[in-house]
DNA sequence: TCTGGGGTCCTAGGACCC
DNA sequence: TCTGGGGTCCTAGGACCC
């Protein structure tokens, strides 16, 4: 087998498969090989499912109630999500990672671009081979690994792992014949970073698989894809133009939280005990960041589903008078945004408190006539979240950095109807208990 | 009856300036 | 009987990802 060029990079990319429904899995072997699916807030839609869910046709984000009669027929097993239990597992996963890559870029909570260039010496496949058996054996999750000269490529790679089970959930595209394999092999759609819009757009123009895309003339592509597609045309190409990023610089642009209402809402003083607790989970987040945002947005929506109801939308934003993370800040901020878009006799399903313009809270950015103020409300801040923490009993928490990790952080899982699993490692009370005969 | 949450990046177009 | 050109900055909205 001929090997491509030595000197270039090695990139790699390891993710677990239907992650929320391993982590279920992990601490309930009678679930493994069953249909499995795991449910978003309120129960709302499907947001991870087994193997043998996917075989019966069920798809992500489907809504729950379109397939009650599926999962009653076929013995589904639903679970409403249980974030905090994820998010401990994650942390294990990309610790465990940490072990054996030095440099390493957590891409989201089940997956981790691995920079492979210096293990040229190594038998990469049985190395790869042997830590993927022992993050199974310490945390019993199953994952998979894809290699390539870029990290379109691994992508690429992975997925095709994932496909065809002959290759046993590794796959790597070192030599001019695999990474045909997986150029020619693969569905366009299965490209990192082309679409649904897109995927339309290049099939109207006979582009089928990813081998079709790099024919292409690549005045064309930017033309019609963007930049965006340029990258990924060159990125097929083993160009590589998107690094390994650590973790360590990447800083979060701005920070969200948002839920979809049970019921809707329509008093302007039950949406504000809501957007308290918003607040109190933005600063939370905030602070575990150690950031600081320059702006606050809030935005409201009734149900875009409703087709009774005429469909209403709107958002307001300002510049805070200084940036600051505290509990006080984004009540008094936010209840005025609050004001601004709030309108009576509307039946409101969702509503979401954002923060933009975020910066580092080093010290000294207050250094203003709130300085004190500050100080005093950071603390105040602090306290409130913990006694918060307290009451909901969840424990300790890590802090994980990554652009896309975002489910670390909740505290109150919604009361629902449907079975929702035990905190197993963040909770002492409900910590597994094990006899031995 | 019931439709998630949290991110990033890019582009077009308007406002404004000289 | 006639309405510049070029630049910057900001924002809304689209597309995509997990």
């Amino acid at each position: 087998m001929s090997s491509i060029q030595q000197k270039n990079k090695i990139f790699g990319i390891i993710d677990a498969n239907n992650f929320y429904v391993s982590c279920e899995q992990a601490f309930n072997p009678k679930i493994k090989n069953k249909p499995v699916i795991v449910l978003s807030n309120n129960d709302g839609c499907v947001i991870s499912r087994s193997k043998e869910a996917k075989a019966l046709g069920i798809k992500m984000g489907q809504p729950f109630f379109e397939i009650k009669d599926l999962v009653e027929k076929h013995n589904v097993i639903a679970f409403s999500s249980n974030f905090s239990l994820y998010a401990d597992l994650s942390y294990r996963f990309h610790e465990i990672l940490s072990l054996y890559f030095p440099k390493v870029e957590i891409y989201s909570v089940d997956e981790s671009f691995i920079d492979l260039s210096e293990f040229n010496n190594y038998d990469l496949h049985s190395y790869l081979k042997m830590i993927k058996e022992n993050i199974y054996q310490w945390i019993k999750i199953p994952t998979c690994i894809g290699v390539g000269r870029t990290k379109t490529l691994a992508k690429l790679a992975n997925e095709y792992a994932k496909k065809n089970q002959e290759y046993n959930g590794i796959f790597i595209a070192l030599t001019k014949e695999k990474e045909l394999e997986i150029l020619t092999k693969n569905k366009i759609e299965d490209v990192w970073g082309i679409g649904k819009k897109t995927v339309n757009f290049l099939k109207k123009n006979n582009i089928y698989t990813p081998y079709d895309l790099i024919q292409q003339n690549q005045y064309w592509i930017r033309k019609n894809l963007t930049i965006n597609g340029l990258k990924i045309l060159y990125e097929l190409k083993g160009l590589s133009c998107k690094e390994i990023e650590s973790n360590v610089i990447q800083r979060k642009k701005s920070a969200t939280i948002s839920r979809s209402f049970r019921k809707v809402i329509t008093e302007k003083e039950e949406l504000e005990s809501k957007l308290l607790e918003f607040c109190v989970k933005l600063s939370e987040k905030l602070i575990l960041h150690n950031l600081v945002p320059e702006y606050l947005g809030l935005y409201l929506r009734s149900n875009p589903f409703d087709k009774n109801e005429v469909y209403y939308s709107n958002h307001s934003m300002i510049k805070l008078p200084y940036p600051s993370n505290s509990i006080e800040t984004l009540k008094k901020n936010s209840f005025e945004l609050l004001k601004k878009i709030y309108k009576k006799n509307i039946k409101f399903k969702k509503m979401g408190l954002y923060a933009l313009g975020l910066r580092e809270n080093y010290l000294g950015i207050q250094k203003n006539l709130f300085e004190q103020y500050s100080k005093r409300s950071n603390e105040l801040s602090k306290l409130i979240i913990s006694l918060f923490n307290y009451y909901n009993r969840l424990g300790k928490r890590k802090i994980l950095f990554g652009k896309n990790l975002m489910y670390g952080y909740l505290f109150s899982d919604n009361p629902s109807t449907i079975i929702r699993s035990g905190k197993y490692t963040l909770a002492i009370e409900e910590v597994m208990e094990v006899y031995i005969k």
